[in-house]
DNA sequence: AACTCAGGGCCAGTT
DNA sequence: AACTGGCCCTGAGTT
């Protein structure tokens, strides 16, 4: 008699026997999370899959009309252990998740059905859709949430087992993989995502070794005006993304060639950065100089997967990186690439060494976050994030395992997403939005303003010109894009704001590129 | 007619 | 006393 079993034992049976499209919706519900507090989804109430607790929560509330107050600062965790503590927030997040506060019944009648009814079944399809292809293209995914019991996932599980063991598999292969990260699907996971309930505050990554990294060097221009361009240049050569032995600095491509920091390009004239008042004429060469100097994104999720394991490696067993901690030094590899990119820029050369500086510690978080957009643009499927990795989050888990302030960023920066999709943005425009974003003549103590100013307006006019180019029908994508500005500069502040909360409790990994970063704002 | 599943209610346990 | 959350009852819609 299914009815007289335990709940969970009712659906580990029903979904034991049952293959084919019962089987799928069932484990389906299974596998995912409430995304108000990250328990077991028991089914769709309200509007949406929600575990019982938070169905039960819900209803009393609208039954009974309450009002909570929050006594803290209206962003308290949500989480299994957590929930109880904050009606207040916990309700919040119920309406911000999207619970229908219409689908409690005034007249509390039983049984029967609801008007969303339909909307159940549209979301059942589209998940079974996306499980569908999921099992299809990603065979790997299977595995690991077979083979991984729930009671014992750890940051460790970042790494598949191929992960670790074949540490010279290809960034390509970990791309077709589509891989899925199960850490942050774990309830018990979610400590990791919030302040309060991280246990490994205050990890100290001793074992981390960035010998003469670029930040200090950043940190250090702000007090030490005499800083030389040679000093800029040695520090940053060590960057930690280059293997431990490398000794001297390989530029990627002929615009990087001179390694004079000062290099004038205008007195190259192969280079199409040179051509004078001719370029706007030929903003296509312009542009694709500027594509040159980008980040190869195979070779960076190479570098940042390789950094992260010998990391790890180096680490014990009971020192393994939470997952915040990968986040952040995924973040920290990815920012050490926007600086060298920047570096190796031979607008950016043209400026004083002390300008560079100036540029880079305003708009650092802004380049952050226009990576993860464009990489989102271009990689990110529907309702996952796409780390730099090559490893893919669903959005919904993540809501469901971090506090408000995260939620609310990966929220903004997905819309952000969304809108950028629809505008089919482009590599080149990305590329231009980042040179936009460098080069802001109004950061304060840029000496050479009329410069940036130049640069800036030169970029902003073959943009002008690439989109009427390329999408001539679009008249207004040009505005549409800088529009988009003000929202990435907004995240990035939250972003930073955000990231110094964490480092003040002592989450954020001390030797760290992002710390000093904040560090240097801060002071 | 039997089954499904998302509503509501109940109540032992917890705060 | 109020709240929580797991379990059960109910009944319109589906098969």
């Amino acid at each position: 008699n299914l009815n007289k079993l335990h709940f969970k034992d009712k659906h580990k049976i029903t979904s034991f026997h049952s293959p084919g499209t019962n089987y799928v919706a069932v484990t389906s519900k299974m596998n995912t999370f409430c995304p108000v507090c990250g328990d077991k989804v028991s089914g769709y109430h309200y509007g949406l899959l929600t575990c019982e607790s938070c169905k039960g929560f819900f209803k009393r509330s609208v039954q009974n009309n309450k009002h909570y107050t929050c006594t803290e600062q209206q962003n308290c965790p949500m989480n299994l252990t957590q929930r109880k503590r904050c009606p207040y927030c916990r309700f919040q997040k119920c309406l911000a998740v999207g619970m229908k506060k219409e689908a409690v019944r005034a007249d509390r009648m039983r049984g029967g059905r609801n008007r969303f009814g339909p909307l159940y079944r549209r979301d059942r399809q589209i998940k079974q859709q996306r499980s569908y292809q999921q099992t299809n293209a990603a065979p790997y995914r299977i595995k690991m949430e077979s083979a991984i019991p729930h009671q014992s996932v750890t940051s460790n599980d970042l790494y598949p087992a191929d992960w670790s063991l074949n540490t010279t598999l290809s960034s390509s292969t970990f791309q077709q993989c589509h891989m899925y990260h199960t850490d942050m699907s774990h309830p018990e996971a979610s400590a990791h995502w919030d302040c309060s309930m991280n246990p490994d505050r205050g990890i100290t990554s001793s074992s981390l070794h960035y010998p003469n990294r670029l930040p200090q060097t950043l940190v250090a221009c702000t007090q030490e005006k005499s800083l030389t361009s040679f000093d800029y240049h040695t520090a940053s050569t060590s960057h930690p993304l280059d293997k431990p032995t490398s000794e001297s600095y390989t530029p990627r491509n002929a615009l990087t060639v001179s390694s004079n920091v000062n290099t004038d390009p205008s007195l190259d004239h192969t280079s199409p950065l040179a051509q004078g008042p001719s370029y706007s004429s030929l903003p296509s060469n312009f542009l694709d100089s500027l594509l040159e100097s980008e980040q190869d994104e195979n070779q960076l999720c190479a570098k940042v997967l390789s950094s992260l394991q010998r990391e790890q490696a180096n680490r014990g067993q009971h020192d393994r990186l939470n997952t915040f901690s990968i986040m952040c030094k995924m973040a920290d590899q990815t920012l050490f690439g926007l600086v060298e990119w920047a570096r190796n820029s031979a607008l950016f050369k043209e400026l004083k060494v002390e300008d560079q500086m100036q540029l880079l510690q305003n708009c650092w978080s802004e380049l952050l976050v226009l990576d993860h957009l464009c990489r989102q643009v271009t990689y990110g499927k529907e309702g996952c994030i796409y780390l730099v990795t090559g490893q893919q989050i669903e959005v919904s888990t993540i809501i469901s395992q971090a506090g408000a302030t995260l939620s609310s960023l990966v929220s903004r920066a997905q819309d952000l997403v969304t809108k950028l999709k629809e505008l089919k943005f482009d590599r080149k425009e990305f590329v231009c939005l980042k040179y936009l974003v460098l080069f802001n003549p109004d950061v304060k103590s840029v000496v050479s303003r009329r410069q940036v100013e130049q640069t800036q307006e030169r970029v902003n006019r073959a943009l002008m010109e690439h989109t009427q180019q390329s999408h001539p029908g679009h008249a207004d994508k040009f505005g549409q894009l800088l529009l988009r500005l003000p929202e990435v500069r907004s995240i990035s502040l939250q972003v930073e704001e955000y990231l110094y909360q964490r480092h003040l409790l002592g989450d954020l990994p001390c030797n760290s590129l992002l710390t000093e970063m904040l560090h240097t704002k801060h002071n």
